[in-house]
DNA sequence: TTGAAAGCGCTACCAT
DNA sequence: ATGGTAGCGCTTTCAA
């Protein structure tokens, strides 16, 4: 053709349009698109069209008509943290397959934000919402569920889920870390964490630290609170050097994340004090960094990919449940952690 | 009311059930909530009866009437890399204020799959596009120019541009650090990369180091390739003791990536060497880790967040002027990078 | 296997 | 300042 080369046309092309060119009905180009049964000849005809006019289904006609939505929302407290990075990766491949579309929010560690948030991405009758923790406004529980979508909450264990849920206890983790510390020989074990009332599941892990503490009667708590979620690198050393201020003789600390855990080894390094002879450092979550670093940092392993993908498969299930006017699934799965024993301890 | 307690009523309320419990029309309902000229009074009837119903304005209704959608598409090649999520985080801050909703894609490194992603996601009618990269299928190109959407590529300087893009020189940056660490008096001066063609990033950067090499007459290149993209820190180790096993004498390495030359200076660590004086090690992206490891890495600092925010901005420009029919900015826009020299090198 | 008509929930446009 | 009507582009439903 000649006109190969107007790449802008005045008004994109509709379904009309391919039906007309294609010679049949709008019907049957909706059929040909969801893939219901067609003659071959009429559907190789309406397939040239649609190449030939590049075509491209309106989405908000279609999901207005249906009453259907091709969106799954995911809402994480920080998208630089490599965890829930992997978490909204995991749920990406769950549900890319069935060709949904995945809508990200990022509440930045605040419920106002979440609830911002699922206000704005409900308009689009999601068919499914994930959540990252278990803590949230009244209001957003209320519109969640007043909107009946299935939605399911991540990285915790919520006493009152909202609907469903995929994670592990940040509290049990955290006091089994703090059993292997004593395993090892260390009695003067301090915890390192952040100051902000906001990250729930690392207050559950400072919660597991003290009721460790308690319960192997390991003397008074240790507990410095420095800094804001999402906790970086910078953290742990500027806490460590807080922390040796106040209880110099401190034998082993557990930080609240790996990353906080790296940077409390390497300001050790500058101190001149050996990891983990003259302080053991462990972390939490088996970041990247700790399987690489000198000394290897001993760390709680979950699977944050894992949480995602088996997010996404809840998901799935309770919309396709929801489809087919069955009863909806209401899974609480508990995912298992590790205790990895490396160099640092 | 008695009926407070009942959460899933049979069918959400739509515009007409609150217009009808405020006394007013449909019309004024949709008036108040794009913030038009309603009066006082009514604009609260119209509010309680939406607050009392737990109202929410279904998006694809609107999208379909207005012909404008709330959709922004962000287009990565990995979610875990540090450095797109900061970037994706600058397009949300930019654009989150006019109430825009993100639509990820992860493309895996695969242009098919972005192409795929194209496809789907234009469905939805997004205001932009953000892309990764200015390697993309003949056909993304065409949809994308056909769906008339303005466009951002980022991460690089094309040189056919689809529409718009914000970037930096690959090839600059990279040679820049060659030059870096020959003004430091290194003069056996390797590369390690990766070995896929499909991260145009780095091998960009690879070119970068050729170019200087030749131009700083340095010799015959010592090019190590290894590993898929994305780039971790298990990279960094296992390149080196290839690089080793191949050019013993090598005085320094640029790394594709600051993860990989983390892995690479933990690896010699292990093996006895000094950094920085048996071997200089450098890395490309300033990510958090060069910061605070020992050594300190000397790296090319460039500034992922800014990318996105600028990304968002120049969508949002361009969309504005789509919407007002006034010419569309066409802009390349090219960022700084710095050479950051650190303890490593 | 195919087509015609109705309507999804909202906004644009023109009235008043 | 407010309301009525038409219609966005598709899918559902029913008929042929």
């Amino acid at each position: 053709m000649s006109r190969d080369d107007i790449v802008t046309p005045s008004t994109p092309p509709r379904m009309a349009d391919v039906a007309k060119l294609a010679g049949v009905s709008k019907m049957t180009v909706s059929r040909v698109l969801a893939g219901r049964d067609v003659s071959a000849r009429t559907r190789q005809r309406v397939e040239d069209a649609i190449d030939s006019l590049g075509y491209l289904p309106d989405a908000s006609a279609g999901t207005l008509s249906s009453g259907r939505s091709e969106f799954i929302v995911a809402l994480v407290p920080s998208l630089i943290s490599s965890n829930f990075a992997d978490t909204v990766r995991g749920l990406n491949d769950a549900v890319r397959a069935q060709g949904l579309c995945l809508l990200l929010g990022d509440t930045n560690y605040q419920v106002e934000e979440e609830a911002l948030l699922v206000r704005t991405l409900l308009r689009h009758r999601p068919v499914g919402v994930m959540l990252t923790g278990s803590v949230h406004l009244p209001n957003t529980c209320k519109l969640l569920q007043q909107a009946g979508v299935p939605v399911v909450e991540t990285w915790d264990i919520p006493s009152e889920p909202i609907d469903q849920s995929v994670g592990f206890s940040n509290i049990d983790a955290a006091a089994a870390m703090v059993g292997h510390l004593q395993a090892r020989g260390y009695r003067r074990i301090a915890f390192i964490g952040g100051a902000s009332a906001l990250d729930n599941r690392g207050l559950q892990r400072r919660r597991g630290y003290l009721q460790a503490i308690a319960a192997l009667d390991l003397g008074e708590p240790r507990l410095l609170e420095h800094g804001d979620s999402p906790i970086t690198m910078s953290h742990g050393g500027e806490a460590i050097r807080r922390l040796l201020e106040r209880w110099p003789d401190t034998d082993a600390v557990l930080c609240v994340s790996d990353l906080s855990a790296f940077g409390a080894i390497m300001e050790c390094h500058r101190q001149g004090l050996k990891v983990p002879d003259d302080l053991a450092v462990a972390g939490f979550g088996d970041f990247e960094v700790s399987r690489y670093c000198t000394p290897t940092i001993s760390t709680v392993a979950v699977d944050p990919y894992r949480i995602g993908l088996r997010a996404g498969e809840m998901l799935l299930a309770s919309a396709w449940a929801l489809r087919e006017g069955l009863p909806r699934p209401r899974e609480t799965a508990r995912l298992d952690y590790q205790i990895l024993a490396r160099e640092s301890t």
